[in-house]
DNA sequence: GCAAAAGTGTTGTGTCTACACCCATGT
DNA sequence: ACATGGGTGTAGACACAACACTTTTGC
């Protein structure tokens, strides 16, 4: 019998809030990195999968139905980056859409991940490379659909996407990206102008809400 | 203290040999899977990182030199995918190039991905999950010098993505695609031309041999 | 009418595929 | 000469960004 490593599991948990992409941390009490912000997670159960076991550890900061998208990030197994236990983590990427406001505990809260705090561990390593993972997909694959209500406008799903994006982003060229791709389809509705006036905007919802590739890597594709 | 699992390191070592793309397998000799196929690997000792685990366990099937590309793939932990032991399996995708034939345990050969043999475990999952990754990395990504050897004529290059990819590539646009990225460059050598006649090829390199994105999921990005 | 917000028309640019054509070598 | 394999020229299809313009509302 030799020694075996804990196994341990972790979510970045994005939602975008108040304009700004922010991830879920929760600030530790104790040594070691005591008062520095880590992300969710904990130790692995024997009769469970990697992704059951993040789901059961996220179920205590945020309601497990709020998450819209979660999948697998990166594992990490450096013996350094705990400094007493030798550790594997396994980090997953959860995302929330921007219209709910989980009930959080009093030690866990949502930071600008562009202005984040002293990070544990690895832990800001972690963080962005789940903000570099979204970023791609909202490139080639319909994951919008994981940070947006179910029925929006386009601007304010351009909000959406330029929070997440880090940059500008023209309503006008989303739309018709998002449209020829066949990802979002109108719902009919609209919404009634804002005070100061403005035509009232047509809502859309994404097609599918699970994940789809739909920029299929287009280069050097089959022979038709 | 509570019960660990088990951490295992597997790796999906990949070439393309006479045309067609093979993995790397041994055979087991013992329960479970008795004369099944396995991924080669093992486990994690406590001083290592999990590429380090990894490219040891590989030094004793091929030489770790020959190796050009090594990226982690996905971490399993399914509880029933090992019928006794509590396991949990980090999967590594690996490139050997074209142009290398590494000395085999007796256990231990190439077969093609697209006959496989019956797998141990779930790695045949995982095996499939290293050809898509690679797939999609020839196409937005420099990967190719991975499976290519220094310096190679275009139409050494189109066969060597034909097998990868699965389907017919055209050595012209191959050329073009590469040559305006400006991934390839010509080294001004020419190989000498078959018994049969033909044009000598000019020959080529790849301008860099680590992993580069080259395609940047051009949607969406930012103004100018 | 005027400002504000939403949405459409249109043009230009760049990338890719397909296919015709030209080039250099062996027999 | 002619077959063989390598390489280039060119035209068409498509996706995208940019920006001008039109539509629909509140005041």
């Amino acid at each position: 019998m030799h020694e075996k490593p804990t196994h341990v599991v972790l979510a970045v948990v994005l939602q975008v809030r108040d304009g700004r992409l922010q991830v879920l941390l929760w600030q530790r009490a104790q040594a070691p990195f005591t008062g520095a912000f880590a992300l969710p997670g904990g130790y692995l159960l024997s009769a469970e999968t990697l992704e059951d076991s993040i789901r059961r550890h996220l179920a205590e900061k945020v309601d497990v139905c709020e998450l819209s998208h979660l999948e697998q990030l990166v594992t990490t197994g450096d013996p350094v980056r705990h400094p007493s236990e030798w550790q594997v983590a396994t980090a997953y990427l959860g995302l929330v859409p921007s219209d709910l406001d989980p009930e959080l505990p009093d030690d866990t809260d949502w930071h600008p991940i562009d202005e984040l705090p002293e990070t544990a561990f690895d832990h800001g390593a972690i963080i962005l490379a789940g903000r570099e993972r979204l970023r791609a997909k909202l490139s080639y694959a319909n994951i919008g659909f994981a940070l947006a209500p179910h029925s929006f406008s386009i601007s304010q799903l351009r909000d959406l996407y330029a929070a997440a994006l880090g940059h500008e982003v023209s309503a006008t060229n989303l739309q018709r990206v998002l449209l020829r791709r066949e990802l979002l389809e109108a719902t009919g509705e609209r919404r009634a102008s804002g005070p100061s006036g403005g035509r009232p905007a047509a809502l859309f919802r994404f097609r599918s809400r699970t994940l789809e590739i739909t920029d299929q890597f287009a280069v050097l594709r089959p022979p038709s």
